[in-house]
This record gives structure tokens, sequence and C-alpha cells, in this order.
DNA sequence: AATTGCATTAACAATTTGATAATACCTTTA
DNA sequence: TAAAGGTATTATCAAATTGTTAATGCAATT
């Protein structure tokens, strides 16, 4: 089940929120500050937080500006809760990587229309659509972008590059990156991953695949 | 999931109509002036907008005539949003290629009930016809025509290319395609999609079916 | 009955891909 | 610093996949 993080200072606000979602079948954690809400998403690893922009300490558009900076989430959805008065604060917070924003006070069924939308959403998108910045992978097209221009990536490669970007910053064991691609009953020699790898480094005209020596290999930007 | 855009300089209004398309699913943005709903149609390409006809700036008509003349709106969905009072409105807006208007004030289920049968009524124009610019696919009358000319496609020709084209870009896998045109009982050679794909390429002189090895076609322009 | 056109297959050519081996390279460790 | 363990690179060959052409059988049409 999907998990929400909600970040305000205004226990009566959590509550509300907890409540609502809660009652949709989503898991909920709540922080009632910034510095709080950045820990709880590091340990909890939300699908989407909800934040209020206007916190004592840190607020809303710094927390969600120094998490976008981890990789971790760099796909999170986010809301922010906006004063009505606020405008300012809407521009700033879609600037810096929101993906929507409510405007107190807040109606629940607002809430969860944009909620769920925003789910069904990245529900697609994720099936079909790996997209970091400039490189775009998309596995209905089979294809690749990378600064609006096509790679050309055979099969091997393209299952490959899109293994290891499914969960960037993971590091695949080479036994994994086997089991995955080649299947249990083939066996292929050890060079043969290398060998595949290089081949997309080669094509893809960015460092995006990094070695872990011992280990195996991760993608990362 | 179908995307509406709304250009209205009242708030209230943005609201009320806003809540009610997410509600039924739609993704919604909003614009409160003429100037922004241009740009905004351009980014969002929805595939309804509903524009208010009196706004500061640019008044919904012309935004409308301005955006017709734009390729990618040639068939989007247009429904303007007058006063009452207004009558000359509908009539210059009916000419100018709206879709449909709504009177002002906005009874919710009027405006959904618009909508919805505007959709339905696209969606089955949309069944019989694939269009792409000089290549024309007529599923009612199994015709193609390219450049203004009738090319006679065979049927399992004709289906295979529509299948193709019916999601351009998506990788179709050869399975995919043996269980769409010749169902899950008849099983044939190998070669025979190939050969399929070889005659609709050349009596189509255009290079539009792109081979993706070990994976399938794409229907691409 | 002859003709025509379509769907399929067979046979072979052409192309692309994948796997391997051999070698060069780098980093760590004794 | 030399040896060891791992990875990168390259060329090469084998295998898989697709393209092409022509031939066959079948059904509808004349």
């Amino acid at each position: 089940m999907k998990k929400v993080l909600i970040a305000d200072d205004e226990q009566d606000i959590l509550d509300i929120l907890q409540f609502n979602l809660e009652a949709e079948g989503f898991t909920v954690e709540t922080a009632n500050n910034g510095v709080l809400a950045i820990e709880k998403a590091k340990s909890f690893l939300p699908d989407l937080i909800i934040l209020d922009v206007m916190m004592p300490g840190k607020t809303g558009i710094e927390v969600c500006s120094v998490l976008r900076l981890l990789p971790n989430f760099k796909s999170t959805l986010i809301i922010f809760l906006t004063a009505m008065s606020d405008d300012t604060a809407e521009v700033k917070g879609l600037e810096i990587g929101a993906d929507d924003y409510l405007k107190k006070p807040i109606r629940p069924k607002v809430l969860m229309s944009k909620v769920n939308s925003l789910f069904r959403r990245i529900s697609k998108e994720v099936d079909h659509n790996i997209n970091f910045g400039e490189l775009i992978i998309n596995r209905e097209n089979f294809s690749v972008r990378y600064k609006n221009e096509d790679i050309s990536l055979a099969r091997k490669e393209f299952e490959l590059l899109s293994l290891l970007a499914s969960k960037p910053s993971k590091v695949f064991l080479r036994n994994e990156i086997l089991n995955q691609i080649w299947g249990t009953e083939v066996i292929v020699g050890d060079r043969t991953i290398d060998v595949h790898i290089r081949k997309i480094r080669q094509k893809l005209d960015l460092d995006c695949i990094k070695t872990v020596k011992g280990v195996g290999y991760k993608f990362e930007l």
C-alpha cells in the first residue's frame, strides 16, 4: 500500500489529513516540523509527501529542495499546502519541484482527488517510462532518448540499462543481473556483462553506469 | 486520462470546474487570463479547453482563433463559457471553431454531460480514422490514402498496418501481433509477418514501420 | 473453367546481435 | 614494487533474427 508523509505544525491539520488518507487505505506518518519531516522521509521512504509551506524552523519549500537533491526522492510525489493568501509560494513550489499544491482551508475531497489523480498519473508513467531529466527510457517503445536524440540500443543492452535504471543508486550484483536478464537456465561467461555495459556507455554519451568493484554495477546520474 | 485546460478570470469558476472535472478523473490545469491560456495550452496539450469569453486582455474568442491556427489544436475540443445575456458570443464562438458553449451560471451537471458527450463523440470518430498528416487510415472503408492517393492494401496488410498505427511508437511484439491479427487458434510460420510487413513497405512508399530486432515492429513517422 | 489476387511457406541472403577469448588496464595488498 | 584480483577494451566468430524472392495452394470472381 502507498505510504504518505504529512508535515505540518498544526496538529489539527495532521489529524484531518491522516484520518482521510487512512480511510482510503494509505499508510500515514506525520511530522510537525521541517527537520523532523526530512528525517522521517529518509527512514519511511514515502510515495507521497504533503508539506505545509509555513512551518517554524525549516519551511516546506526548504524541505522539498533538500529532499529533491537526494536520489531516493527524485520522483517522490510532493504536494504543498499554502495559505490562501500566499501567492508566491505556489510559484516557488512548482519551480522547486512540487507536483501539486493545495490551498488552505483544506477540503478533504479536493485533497483526495488530487492525491488519487497524482498516483494514477505516475502509475501509468512508471509502467513504461523512466525519466531522468534529459534521459528518457521508454519500455513500451523500447526507446532511449538523451538530449532529445534517439539512442538505438540492442535488446540486451536495453534490458540491462532498463534494469539498472529501474532502481537508481541500487547496486545490482553480477548474479542478480544474470538472473534478471539471462535467466537461470542460460550460462554465460564472466565478461559478457562487462561487454554489454561497455556498449551502453559507448552509445550513451553519459556517465550513468558506475562500477562498484567486487560487487556489481549501479545506475546513477 | 484526458487533460482539460480551463481559462477564466474568476477564481471561483476555476475552482468549481476543476473540482468537478477532477472528481471524474480528468487532469486539470487552469489559467486566469487569455495569454496564459495560450501558453499553458502549448505546454500541456489538453484534449479539451474551456474558455471564458470575457477575460481581460485576450478574450476567449481571440484565444480560440489563435490556437486553431496551430496544427496541435486543429482538433482539440473547445467549449466557451458565456454570460447569460451575451448572445452574439455564441454565434461568433461557433463560427471560429468552438465545439460547444455553456451559459453562466454554470450547472456542474450540465457541464459534465456536455464534456462527456463531446468526448464520446470524438472517441467514435477516432475509432474509424487514424490520421498522420499525409497518411490517412480509415477503418470503416478499409482504405489507406497517402499524399492524396489511394493505396490498396490486402486485408491482412491493412489489419497489420492499422494495428501498428493504432499506437504509434509502441513496439508490438511478434506474439502480440499474431494474437491480435491471427488469433490464438491459427498457427502460422515465422516469416509470415515479415512478408506482410514487406508488402506494406513496398506499397506504401513511406518508411513508417520500424523493425526492433529481437522484439517486434513499431509504427513511427 | 480460367483468371485473378491473397495468404502462406520455403529457401536463401543479409544483417544484427551476443558471447568469448585475448589482452590491456587499474587498484589493492603483501 | 610485484603479484593478485578485478574490470575495460577490442576483435572475432557463432548464432539469432529478419529481409527478400519466388513458388504453392486456395478462394473468390469472371
